[in-house]
DNA sequence: TATACTGTGCATATAGATATATACAGTATA
DNA sequence: TATACTGTATATATCTATATGCACAGTATA
């Protein structure tokens, strides 16, 4: 499976945390559902030319969080994940995203409504297709 | 002078990351003008619990992009910056966290109207006083 | 059973963020 | 001049993120 993994190693987010917020979207969004197969840690570690313990990593914090299930010898598979908790993740991880963006443009001295503007004329662009 | 700065220990973010951020928000959104003061290296490591070494890479972090001038003796202050590239520093530093947040939003399979009404909700929050 | 996949565990290494401590150097002012 | 502020420099230590390498263990299948 093509799976749209993208991680920047000179970001100052460490890596196997791009990964995990990356598998936590896919999934709280819908796009992995129960039972979907992840890609082994070596692929994955292949794909990315990262090592495998940054990988192993990831997929620990993703199974400690209840998001995936690891089997010995046969792979790591989407957890089974009630709807409302999924819906949860979703809610909160974008809410608080945006209200930090609103925070710090309060912080650089805009104010509400010159931050809705910044904002809408974004999502204009996002709709033209950037 | 009381300052407005805030850091999270428990952040991924490096605390002199957290100071460098804060203080680019007050000079560039104006709340500090050119030749102000800022607290002594010693002062405010003591007011944020943290080394005198944090706060001084705080501080060379920031009169490298230009933003203080320090004064060996006699101490720090905010440096004389065109209105336009302070300006640019504004609008580029809202306008990325901002997108970063959208994008957050649509990796989470929401579409651009769900983002928008996410985001009026927030603001109308904020207008309210939280 | 042999082979080729899976994940697991451990020992070690490097770099960066941060900390502590101590000493040095420039400046202002009583 | 004494003292009390400023910033500067350096040596050392700890923690975390990340890396490499190697060996082990479970599973699927020809």
């Amino acid at each position: 499976m093509e799976l749209p993994i993208r991680i920047s190693k000179d970001s100052r987010e460490p890596i196997y945390h791009q990964i995990v917020n990356q598998f936590k979207a896919l999934i709280a969004g819908g796009h992995l559902s129960a039972g979907a197969p992840l890609p082994s840690i070596r692929a994955l570690s292949k794909d990315l030319e990262i090592s495998i313990i940054t990988t192993r990593r990831a997929y620990q914090d993703l199974e400690l969080q209840g998001f995936i299930k690891t089997l010995q010898g046969k792979g790591t598979f989407v957890a089974e994940i009630a709807e409302d908790l999924k819906e949860e993740v979703k809610v909160t991880s974008v809410h608080n995203i945006i209200e930090n963006a609103v925070d710090t443009a309060l912080s650089y001295d805009y104010n509400l409504s010159q931050v809705k503007e910044i904002f809408l004329t974004i999502l204009k662009d996002k709709e033209k297709g950037e």
